[in-house]
DNA sequence: GAATCGTTTTCACAATATGAAAAATACTAC
DNA sequence: GTAGTATTTTTCATATTGTGAAAACGATTC
């Protein structure tokens, strides 16, 4: 568990709690969360007192500790994004009905990903992508898409900084081959993820725009690769453009 | 601004300024946060560096502050009533669109319940409720049900513990009407809140239970009161049982 | 009923967060 | 343009605050 530090200590590891507490299914005692951060357990107790106070932890009856409907309500405050995720929802739904695949909506956080929104289909079989999961641009639809919007400097600055990183055999770890791609994505208004990211799993990615003609997000239906047909590009296509409409892009 | 105060400093006055970010629709500078939570500005600015670097805030480009996607990463990752959330999110949209009006799913947490779940409506005139905020169980559907479901002792503690704060002229504040309307709702199998949490809005909540038959959640439609129908119902009867279905419940 | 394990409280201590002040940066107005 | 003002950021000496050892408490288990 890499735990960020900065320069207050108690923050450093109030926020390892959480963390610590948001992998866990259940509720956990103490012992569990201790062993997890390395904290001594009288300081671990006092810090998940505290939070407890705030409201971004609770306890069971039983004593266990798991996150607090504090953190439901400042989730839904999020700013980043607000509009795009209330404008996408229900074109998100119908692209969802039409495809019966799961579709995501993702922001761009500096050098990634963050998946934002997401509606999945009644199967027992489909990908789930975790809200707030992260991925690099060059693994996946859209990312590519966001790279082949950059001039050549920055995209070769992309590069160097993240090393391409290796995720699956498809991944494309040239700078050559993916500079390649992530124009002719550009040009073709869309891009696809041929099992890039994971094994199993194939994308199709288009951009999201808003009024003044800026890449506000990106919109992406994810399903198992066997499944995944060409034909639900002007689907996605036409879903990128409708909520890209309701932003005021007039492309 | 009211500001828990627990046994460590930093951390009340993190989550201060993280309650303070939540209430502005725009990112803000550091001045308005120091003029709201009365912090020193390089106090602020040195939690805030470290909440940013933990992503619990994001900064724009302008250096202004806003909350930052971790929180929804966390938020998606509370499990306080998980389960029903994702079983009741489809039945709950089904309900909805019977009725054209805004559907909620809360939770009990002590003396009231939270709103953790919502589904609006395609209309512009609807009512919405915060993910995340709270009313005292003896102003909402919901709340008189779960009151309903307590014996003579409980209610009379919860009563004397709340004074059963008026609301609106139409609230239930004393002990023996709020005690008849609250056994008979349960009686009924469903609760109607006629304008008692907010004048202009209407109810009708029913309870959500799981396999053991414990009540787990509730299920309220709100829609302004003249728009509200009591031929809704049973639409909204149906809606409880298919959810507590879901869950094992099995009546 | 003793022993073991986990949780909670207490408390003396020093490491940590603090805020005054200075430096840097961004605005405004002239 | 320049002077002036407001805001953000860095630095640093200080004492306040958070720390963790140890002890008290409470469950379980043997």
């Amino acid at each position: 568990m890499k735990n960020t530090t900065t320069a207050i200590q108690v923050l450093d590891r109030a926020v390892g709690l959480l963390d610590s507490l948001s992998h866990y299914p259940e509720p956990v005692p103490l012992k569990f969360l201790t062993a997890d951060t390395g904290l001594h357990a009288s300081t671990a107790f006092r810090i998940l007192a505290a939070l407890t106070a705030h409201g971004f932890v609770e306890r069971t009856d039983s004593g266990n500790y798991m996150l607090g409907t504090r953190l439901l309500q400042l989730g839904h405050r999020v700013k980043a994004g607000t509009d795009v995720r209330r404008e996408a929802r229900a074109v998100m739904e119908w692209l969802r009905d039409q495809v019966e695949e799961s579709v995501n909506l993702t922001l761009r956080e500096g050098d990634e990903v963050v998946y934002v929104e997401r509606v999945t289909p009644a199967r027992s079989i489909r990908v789930e992508q975790v809200i707030g999961s992260r991925a690099p641009l060059h693994v996946t639809a859209v990312g590519k898409l966001m790279l082949g919007e950059m001039d050549d400097e920055s995209l070769e600055n992309y590069a160097s900084r993240t090393n391409l990183e290796r995720y699956t055999r498809n991944t494309l770890t040239d700078l050559d081959g993916l500079k390649t791609e992530a124009r002719s994505s550009v040009a073709q208004g869309y891009a696809l993820d041929n099992e890039e990211a994971e094994l199993g799993v194939g994308c199709i990615g288009v951009l999201i725009r808003d009024g003044s003609g800026k890449v506000v997000a990106g919109l992406s239906i994810s399903a198992p690769i066997e499944r995944r047909k060409e034909d639900w590009i002007p689907l996605v296509l036409e879903a990128g453009r409708r909520i890209s409409a309701r932003l005021g892009f007039t492309g």
